[in-house]
DNA sequence: ATTAGCACTCAGCAAGGTAGAGTGCTAACA
DNA sequence: TGTTAGCACTCTACCTTGCTGAGTGCTAAT
């Protein structure tokens, strides 16, 4: 078994380094010619061969240079790539952009998404999670006009909803407050789970009689978590790719946008996704399980507040892509979400 | 001057229906063999001379066949164009995928979007208008938890907004509540333009000398304002526009999916639109004030409730777009709209 | 007024030819 | 034994050329 040596490494670097910027196949006399490695063409040949026949390059065809294979990019990603930083423009780019208030969690994701997709010049999404942990933190109804009332849920991962629903006209507004106070004395602190046929019946004898209210505002709470129970997913800079040569063939194009018009799809990858622990995960190639994937990487990440996970956000982009940068710019907006989802809840964000 | 007499009508009219079927150059045996004229391709010939002289169509290049101009489009759409119907199928479909119950406007367009997009095989958008003359229904404060509240805003239009603000530990529900009825009682019924100095002196006065809950409650509200305030803009189906050969050129395609990306230019757009009157708005390719939208058409419409506009919808697509169809189905949905909107506000709602 | 006929134009495609980048192999070299 | 120069070979990308077919405009006959 071959391994590789100390200078088949140098080599390997080189040459996805520069298939990452140029998009090229790279020949030995470009790597011989870039870094100096003081040997001629034909030494790093026979290298390009080895790495070639242990997997790790491969050639498009007969008479062109090299590009990386996914195992040579995960190589690449594992042990050969450095660290980058943002620079010092892309923060404050990212700190004036993201300076407006945001008052709920959705909102920053949107953001986030954005920002994301405008560091990286790849496609970036956010998407939360299927909350069926999350816990009711308050549930009010409130009254509109005379026979509407709005159910209001709002949980502890920061999340706010709202629903629609129609009363009996003879409901007073007292009254309404009363059975307002019951249901969010008797829900809050639950997780969505939680709320079961005991628990309705309770609510439904501290109410009384008046079954024509109790169920309206039951479907609006049931609305509310529907609404925080289905994954949304955030989409931004699908048109980025358009830039990449790996795209400039419109079928591929259409593979691609295609993929990403499929929400629940990506939303369901994004859950799988946030399965892991709290580190960045790199999916490259082949490595991805959707099959419309494999010319693409992706680059995820979740975000927790307290032990819950939130969500997780993520860049997608080409195989050949920037996986030192987009690594740092999916650690940076982790660390962004954390702090504003902080803010967001209060420092008294309830571990459970 | 030259007048369309009634052969050189039909002529016109069998060029532009084939080729918005085939996208290909129409040639004058093609019109003479498909329709009936009894006429031979060398008469055709001729008329086709004379259409192309008076501006209705042209020739992409001297040995093709013609192609419609803007001018002609214009035509056809005017004068020629016989009126469709949606297919029993289509109206099923579409009323399957809106059975749901939609409680915010903005969930009903965004539902339309997808739905019209689906319809048509084109881009559908759909914007909520800067609703500056929009009126408030309720203003209501409700905690969330210590030092934590909740305010929410309804307007008459549907539009149901909410920011999470902090307020001083001390506050008691009680008091809050005291102040939320205030708010309310002093707001609602008011446009967002009529919220001026003289109204939050009276509040600041009742409430007593509690400034520091005054404050991050006007702001609270004054962030659900701009949130009612700013336009969103829903597109769905831009990947449709892959299937159309006027598309498949790369550079043609980033320029179009480029467009769509700028929302809010998209959102100024569609409410320029919406001071025409209630009918159905259609713009031809150079007639379209955008000058990337040159190669596209635009059918739009708003819709209002009582006499207030609501917003506006339509669908974007190549100038030789199936105008009949996608007539039919932007009629549809805004009937559609009118009716799901009058669900949501309830019979009762106000006009001014 | 209509039409048959003809010369002309031009996009699109296929065939052939060339240039250049890159390879693998061999033999010589340190 | 590792490195290198040299060379024959391969293959893509690109250009040129020539051909075909669809379509036109014009003219002269009906």
């Amino acid at each position: 078994m071959m391994l590789l040596d100390d200078r088949k490494k140098r080599i390997l670097q080189s040459i996805i380094d520069d298939y990452i910027s140029t998009a090229e196949p790279v020949g030995s006399r470009t790597v011989a010619r870039k870094h100096e490695f003081g040997l001629s063409s034909a030494t790093i040949r026979n290298e390009m061969a080895d790495l070639e026949e242990m997997g790790f390059i491969k050639q498009p065809h007969t008479s062109a240079g090299r590009i990386p294979s996914d195992q040579g990019y995960r190589f690449y990603v594992d042990q050969l790539m450095k660290a980058s930083q943002l620079t010092v423009e892309e923060i404050l780019s990212i700190k004036s952009t993201m300076d407006v208030k945001i008052n709920e969690l959705n909102q920053l994701l949107k953001q986030v998404s954005a920002v994301m997709s405008k560091i990286t010049k790849y496609t970036s999404m956010a998407a939360t999670p299927e909350r069926k942990n999350s816990i009711l933190k308050t549930i009010q109804v409130v009254p509109v006009e005379r026979g509407r009332a709005l159910v209001i849920v709002v949980t502890n991962s920061g999340a706010v909803k709202n629903s629609l629903i129609s009363i009996s006209e003879t409901v007073s507004p007292e009254f309404l407050m009363y059975v307002s106070n019951i249901f969010n004395e008797k829900l809050s602190g639950l997780t969505i789970d939680q709320i079961n046929m005991p628990v309705i019946r309770e609510i439904e004898i501290l109410i009384g009689p008046s079954q024509d209210i109790l169920m309206p505002i039951l479907n609006g709470v049931v609305d509310c978590i529907n609404q925080i129970d289905s994954s949304e997913v955030y989409l931004e800079g699908t048109v980025n790719m358009l830039n990449y040569p790996e795209f400039s063939d419109v079928d591929k194009l259409k593979e691609f946008l295609g993929l990403m018009d499929k929400k629940e799809l990506l939303g369901r990858l994004l859950n799988e996704l946030s399965q892991s622990n709290g580190n960045v995960t790199i999916s490259i190639g082949e490595e991805n399980k959707i099959e419309k994937m494999k010319d693409c990487s992706l680059v995820t990440t979740t975000y927790k507040v307290g032990n819950i996970v939130i969500g997780t956000i993520g860049v997608i982009g080409p195989t050949r892509m920037d996986y030192s940068k987009v690594l740092a710019a999916v650690n940076f907006m982790k660390n962004r979400i954390v702090d504003e989802v902080e803010k967001l809840l209060g420092k008294s964000s309830d571990d459970p």
